[in-house]
DNA sequence: CACCAAGTTCAAAATTTTAAGAACTAATTT
DNA sequence: AAATTAGTTCTTAAAATTTTGAACTTGGTG
């Protein structure tokens, strides 16, 4: 095992600046603050494969921290690893190339939303027409949206394609 | 001082099971667990108007917790208040018809990170060509997505008058 | 004026979230 | 087999958030 040594990532002001200014945004977006700086890291890192151990150390957090932060980040599906053969270690890096899934999925969680506004209108008084009239008027706006929105990715993807 | 009396709101367990429904919703969201139950309230109540003291009683809370939540909400621009002459209680309703500025500003909140995932391809190293594009590739759709966003406003606003 | 109603504020209590540290497991190496 | 590596788990500690209760305004009422 001659090349086990790997250099020590080292982070510019720069870089550990915006890993702080990700960190608080997708704390923000409801992220713990770990996951939130892990995700900051995997952005802002020259190497964008770093090991358990590499984000323990860039970060300056406990093992248990990282293990918390990497396995919350896997299970949302913002994370991946890949393994190299006589290597033990897991090497983590952002699923980016999954965003489009990533807009499905933020699409559903607003479109819930929807659903409960639904509930809301069957369940009111038929009392106050215009105020019920006013949630569906947004209800009805939102679902429109989240209809055109698939329309607008495939839309991209053939301006996208048009241009190469 | 005749009609100073109002008769306590009275809530069905559909509509307190709707409450908390979308009390852990908006939670979900970042808002604060009373001030999530405030907006459940106002929503599935009867009555769209409710005061300091209604919103109290109805969702059992103390005053001080109501205080912070109205407070909260007004400030978000969630909630508005109405006053009746000779009465110096504020009734509160939702801001429902806001919703366009509402949409407006997430929007921009979402906007917001794609101008730091700008700056992350800004100081990115260029030895990471396709990871990079990857990210360039995220980012240019969601500003694709925001751009085009207010168009469907317009033709949503433009086929529901065409419908009248 | 004394009192009540409609809130606000503030300090303390309760709850929840987050992170750390130490002990543990399961491979791998020596 | 002992030691090392790569992590996980669990208990506890620290920190942050949330809620309460009690005291305090501020304006109107009898």
């Amino acid at each position: 095992m001659v090349f086990n040594c790997k250099p020590k990532i080292v982070l510019t002001d720069k870089q550990k600046n915006l890993i702080e200014k990700i960190g608080i945004t997708f704390e923000g977006e409801g992220l713990q603050p770990v996951a939130a700086r892990i995700l900051g890291l995997l952005y802002v890192s020259d190497n964008p494969q770093l090991t358990f151990d590499e984000i323990t150390v860039a970060l300056q957090i406990s093992k248990s921290a990282t293990s918390n932060g990497i396995n919350l980040l896997l299970q949302m599906q913002r994370l991946e690893y890949i393994t190299f053969s006589g290597d033990r270690r897991r090497y983590f890096r952002l699923k980016v190339s999954n965003w489009r899934e990533q807009f499905r999925h933020k699409i559903e969680v607003m479109a819930g939303i929807n659903v409960l506004m639904r509930e809301v209108l069957a369940i009111r008084t038929k009392e106050t027409p215009e105020y019920n009239a006013s949630i569906k008027e947004m209800v009805d706006f939102m679902d429109y949206i989240f209809q055109q929105l698939p329309l607008l990715l495939q839309q991209w993807n053939k301006e996208k394609n048009n241009k190469n």
